[in-house]
DNA sequence: TATGAATGAGACTTCATTCAT
DNA sequence: GATGAATGAAGTCTCATTCAT
């Protein structure tokens, strides 16, 4: 499975709208496949074929099938780190602790919800694929800068450390219980993501009001 | 990847010794090999060769392939029920709240320092096994009991309902953090099992102590 | 085409009757068809398919294309040597010069005559297949060095490196003159044979008998 | 392999400024990687990029890939009849054998040493190529009608059909001991040279000079 | 019961050539 | 005429599983 080979990009990225359009057809093929197959039941003529693009075409534009795999991860990544960016650039940052975590992670939700190969898809090929590690890692990464800034900000006596740290502790737990929640029924669900607020809020306030124990 | 003929289970489960010494091994190879590779990267003939048996012996213990990530599971989610039974009965319920959570965290962190495959290997079939998914429900239905169990005597207003999305929440968490924490490097490593030791007490505390804010 | 993987051997060298004949099979097949239609327009599956192999089994004796091509090679060089070294094994040694290059000359040619994939399919592959490059040196080497014995004895005032330069000049141009009268018709095709005794004897004649110029 | 498409020639001949030197950039790059990497192996797109040709208009020059080679081989025939031509119009001819065939081969070795592709590119389709086959042929004739022209001069005693017989052992001796000794090192290629001469001059003073044995 | 050679559908990928622009 | 994106037949090779011995 580990893709030695592939550069970890496309082969040609195409402005035009006949291209793109193409390589978004297979994109979103890709995506339903992975989700509903998995990655590796998944073949490229299958995705070649539902997206109506003959496969030398697909070839073209990817190098091989983990290049699609990336494409995807890149365009989730994408989003995610889009939507929490913009949550951030408002005035959110000033917003009350319970009521700033609360609109979080609606926004986080909204986008589980809309897009759910997220989890999905890099959980199969956890560990085996290196590029689509570094792809992940590098929006962690991101996501976790973004939150270790508006962390700090809200308590400046916290370390660089410290942040990270409750930065990553943060996105990781509500990444997997937002992805959770997203296969469970209707009632349950909704709880789980009320508990994600609780257990998000609960974690931070350790950190920005006075400890009484 | 999806097997529809296996049965569900082992076809025969040996107590004699050197079926069973053969199963065991065929059991830690596997185990090996699906972490250093990947489940679908690794072959039948790969594990036997290297368990040290003929592959039509393999076939005589498992139907198929999938089999024997689900022998795999079974085993993983054993031990560690078994690990935490063990915690639960002793006389660590009476335990304060906060040396609780940290004794508690402390022996499932030993766990999945010991038993690094469990978490990676379950995710790169998440949804494509059927079979597979049905172990992991069962074990963590079992796990939820237990920390059910726990909760409800703690705190005795609670609903069942609310003990569930509790301990779900508690357990996915935990299970999750301590997981990424054991590919993270020496230092960070420790941080983030103390910051799950943090998170894990604020939630609970939220149900547990009046809140006053 | 240049393999990097194939270890350079079979993945299974048949001792038994079956196996042996299946690998024997292929080895007939593929030599007609690389013959006839050269290395790389042969296909895998026409050889397993002519040889009433399946493919599958065709992959367990070889691991890749390049190495039923490597097989071959082997088959032929020590073929050729083996008929060398009985030539040479005789008392040919002792024969006069003129009878001598006759009778080797007519061995070598009787071999091209019985196997004229020799030169065909080594020449199609030079220098893009290095196992092949190394199995060809390795023939030629071992052809030289009988030669070479053949030489120092008949002229020990020559040093190793005279007899080894006149073993290599003496292959090759054996080798290759034999091999394109394989194509010439009838009438030319034995002047040919006649014309590269004639050559190899004049040459050897510079260094065996006094020169009167 | 085998071009039955191909109408044996260039589609156009181009007299004009950048078609000429667009055929010679793809002609050039070609021979670089049939030599580097194999006739098989190299891609008519690589050429066209490399050449920094449109793919379009290399099929504009050339109507398949096959054509590419034989424009390759045509350009090496007519160069080394060319030098060849030029040698034998001199005095050359009058020359006593001896250093006739010392500066015959220095020719052909300068011409192989500076074309060291014209083996090496043929040798692969060797028989699997009609069309080249005959361009191989074609340029052979000439260079055997020079060299018969050269022999029967020398002694009018030979019939035509003795110094065709000659002519071709001579040509394709050299020419293959010569193309040998170029990838030999340095100390053994200077041997080889001179070992070629000896065989040649050895294999001509048979014809030419009374034999006494 | 134990063995492991045998099987073949099907996966991924390439590349010579065309033709709409 | 010039361009280069598009095409899809066809190639190599894998591997879960069986069954004759």
């Amino acid at each position: 499975m580990a893709s030695s080979t592939s550069a970890g990009g496309m082969r040609r990225t195409p402005r035009q709208g006949r291209s793109q359009e193409r390589v978004n057809r297979i994109l979103n093929v890709a995506e339903e496949l992975f989700i509903a197959e998995g990655y590796t039941a998944t073949t490229t003529n299958t995705i070649a074929t539902r997206a109506q693009v003959p496969i030398g075409s697909l070839y073209q534009f990817f190098p091989d099938k983990a290049a699609i795999l990336q494409a995807l991860a890149r365009r989730y990544t994408e989003k995610l780190h889009q939507a929490l960016l913009e949550f951030h650039q408002q005035e959110n940052l000033e917003l009350p602790l319970p009521l700033y975590v609360e609109q979080m992670i609606e926004v986080t939700n909204r986008f589980f919800t809309t897009h759910p190969g997220y989890h999905a898809i890099f959980m199969e090929v956890q560990g085996t694929m290196p590029e689509l590690g570094e792809i992940e890692a590098t929006a962690d990464t991101q996501l976790i800068q973004e939150f270790t800034r508006s962390i700090a900000q809200r308590n400046p006596a916290l370390t660089r450390e410290d942040c990270e740290a409750i930065a990553f502790v943060l996105v990781k737990t509500i990444g997997t219980l937002l992805w959770l929640a997203l296969s469970q029924e209707g009632g349950f669900r909704d709880r789980l993501v009320a508990e994600t607020k609780k257990l998000a809020l609960g974690y931070l306030q350790t950190y920005f009001t006075p400890l009484r124990r």
